[in-house]
DNA sequence: ATAAAAGTGCACATGAGTGTGCACTTTCTG
DNA sequence: CAGAAAGTGCACACTCATGTGCACTTTTAT
């Protein structure tokens, strides 16, 4: 046999490694300057045995943003409908059910640091969102008055937007919040919006105008 | 004579504290956490002589705070139109020649610690806006699909997030762009948006449907 | 021109956070 | 059970930023 693999690590190795993802995620969440010593005492280790996991915090923030993404981009790719506003909409809802996950990610986007690696990290779930865009304009369902790329960003941040800065309570009432407000950046009046939420999968919908 | 002002203090240092300041609000514009050394560098001063103007960094950083927030509010006074829409579509084309200001203030909302500060001295902006938003809601040129404070929220959300991400070369584009965006919030379908970004003030435009 | 105000340059104390070394204990896993 | 992997506790060196003290020079206003 090959020296591959002297010894395959413990399970729960594995299991403080992920934890520590985790409370790494929620805590620079929470504050984006959050000290190793905050985040291995959250995961019940020491700042110590963090080190064992994970080279610096450098390595460690990466590995958040990495994950972060992962489960986003699975999101992104598992959505479909009919038709484009309704991917949209679906989209929309689907990545707010992830927010907490977001919200890690979100904070640490703005560090200039780590841009290009949150950029190509989100690769995935921007192409799914542009391909809906175009989609929507070729279909005459979303506003033709902006570029398409310049749309696709402006709905991305918008939805950031929501996502970030509203810590309300109503988990529910917030997520269509930020469907109504992607649909109306999408260009939709509010009162299309309104009849589209109002009955939900009704098959074809009006589009914009 | 009374002991008041035994030296009206020099002109020079009043121009310093003023460079100070400007210098204070890009640096931390550009980043948050920015040292007193890069600030006072910037000024063309020194560490030690920043200590002259201000106590310490939290005294510097209220300072700018109130004073971004002072010019934006004199503009935020300074717009009226014939009708909500209008004015609307003025507060944020306007608001937007101040953006060099504006970034600073935003990015430090973002730290908890001046929160507090930061809303109340933007409170006559909000106020502003809060007036405009339950007259075009009144008037019907506005959606109602959601209630006052939280569109007024949206609204004010969606202008930040278009002056405070978006780097763009264009300043023009950009700017109509922040307006389109907003109006899109507001309730507009892009159709309507389109018509009424091409005809400027014509005076009596369109409602919400 | 002259005295106070403003700014310089340095030194120093402080505090928080990072990354590492090392001896020791705990906990899996075969 | 035995031994390696994982984690603990503590110490240490290092960096970066803040805030202050003090002697000295430059600038401004009268």
């Amino acid at each position: 046999m090959p020296e591959t693999a002297v010894r395959p690590s413990r399970r729960d190795a594995v299991r403080n490694r992920d934890e520590l993802l985790s409370c790494a995620q929620r805590e620079i969440a929470r504050a984006p300057r959050a000290s190793l010593a905050t985040i291995a005492r959250a995961a019940g280790l020491t700042r110590r045995a963090l080190y064992g996991h994970f080279a610096d915090r450098d390595a460690l923030v990466r590995a958040v943003i990495e994950r972060g993404a992962e489960r986003f981009n699975a999101i992104a790719l598992g959505v479909s409908a009919s038709e484009p506003l309704a991917e949209l909409t679906e989209l929309t809802t689907r990545l707010w059910q992830e927010a907490s996950l977001v919200h890690a990610s979100a904070a640490i986007a703005l560090e200039e640091r780590y841009l290009t690696l949150t950029a190509a990290s989100l690769a995935p779930v921007r192409a799914r969102l542009a391909a809906i865009v175009e989609s929507g304009q070729r279909t005459g369902r979303m506003r033709r008055d902006i570029s398409a790329a310049t749309l696709t960003r402006l709905i991305e941040e918008t939805a950031r937007t929501l996502i970030v800065r509203w810590d309300e309570q109503d988990a529910e009432a917030t997520a269509q919040l930020a469907v109504r407000a992607v649909l109306s950046i999408a260009g939709l009046s509010w009162r299309d919006v309104d009849a589209r939420l109002s009955n939900v999968d009704k098959g074809e919908a009006p589009d914009a105008r």
